[in-house]
DNA sequence: AAGGGTGTGGTACACCTGTACCATGAGCAT
DNA sequence: ATGCTCATGGTACAGGTGTACCACACCCTT
């Protein structure tokens, strides 16, 4: 059996997600999963025993890309790190104005509706969200500390307020109510007005 | 024919919203639609022609429960109207806190994938957003006028800003993530800080 | 050389989906 | 009364769904 399980599941999985991306996952029947990978309905099958586990593997998969996508954004945010770069970095990264973030959070969206109602999913779709909002909240509490943001703003509600903004705004630039780029405009005047002026 | 075309077609569609808020539209088939409206799978067929137009209509409902809902708060809100009581108003009356709202969020977030994709939903979906934007706008415009609101702050962003913050909170609701106490907490600290202090 | 697990293909099965079709009362107009 | 249109019921049909089952070829171990 020389043949590299990860390599394959990796190979179907991704063929599900770009079929989520495109068409939405109410499209991705296990056929339509197949096709697009290239291999026979069995083998889906094979390697994940059912629909749930492949959409499962599929969606921790997506959680791996964003995440690597956010390092990258952070880490090409500027040496040293300020918070106020690296909340920058995390949150632009999220808002679907190129290709990939695009791609990312469409194929977020069309999981959305499937995530409420299944506990099995939710537990895994919130765990990140959690992590991330207070990783962001101790950003905003060190920048308070150096003086970049107001005393007065606390830093958990401020984290959250910001985070579920991005996620609306990205929502409307998939609904079509506004371009990637008005959304970063948006995103970037409220940073503005929660650090100091301009830069 | 002395039945009531309105009534009829109110009580299918109603029924079909019940179904997208319970368990999700992808449980909402036609016969399931009878069932829970207690009629023949006929007599869905013979008021809405097709399945499309059914899931419209309903749509179309929901939304004006919603802007119901809207006008409710917004009127009792306080007299006279401000318009940091009517920004408020409006913007927590979205926000899944009580029975009402969390039944509205839930379903509409039940269409959210299904408008995506779907250009004749998306220009219904997105007609009414855009207007609230421009309304809160106008009302934070006003604020600013009366000296409520900081003259640096752009009201056209500000107001976007806002109603994406909601939209992510509601999200977060129905996730799981946050309860609908909390999500108001952000909500009102973010309204706070726009607004002069406390009230 | 034999055997057994592993990877793969094809296909069948039971079910659910939206829609189309046929039929039948009931009230009203002629 | 005789039609006619409206409102309703039942059911059939064609297609797609996830999953289960049967078969076979390979390679590694014994």
């Amino acid at each position: 059996m020389p043949v590299d399980h990860e390599e394959r599941r990796k190979q179907i999985a991704e063929a599900l997600l770009r079929i989520a991306d495109t068409e939405g996952l109410q499209s991705a029947s296990m056929r339509a999963v197949a096709a697009e990978a290239g291999v026979s309905l069995r083998l889906v099958q094979y390697y994940f025993t059912t629909k749930q586990a492949l959409l499962l593997d599929a969606l921790a998969r997506l959680g791996t890309q964003l995440q690597a996508r956010m390092d990258r954004f952070v880490r090409a945010a500027g040496t040293p790190p300020t918070p106020r770069s690296t909340v920058t970095a995390i949150l632009t990264s999220i808002l679907p104005t190129d290709a990939e973030s695009r791609r990312i959070t469409r194929t977020y969206a069309a999981y959305y509706t499937l995530v409420l109602g299944d506990p099995a999913l939710e537990k895994q779709a919130t765990a990140q969200p959690d992590l991330l909002e207070g990783f962001l909240a101790r950003q905003i509490g060190a920048a308070q500390e150096s003086g970049e943001v107001a005393p007065e703003r606390d830093p958990v509600m401020t984290a959250a307020g910001l985070l579920a903004m991005v996620n609306g705004l990205g929502s409307s630039v998939l609904g079509g109510q506004r371009t990637g780029d008005a959304a970063l405009a948006v995103l970037t005047h409220h940073l503005d007005e929660l650090f100091g002026e301009p830069r």
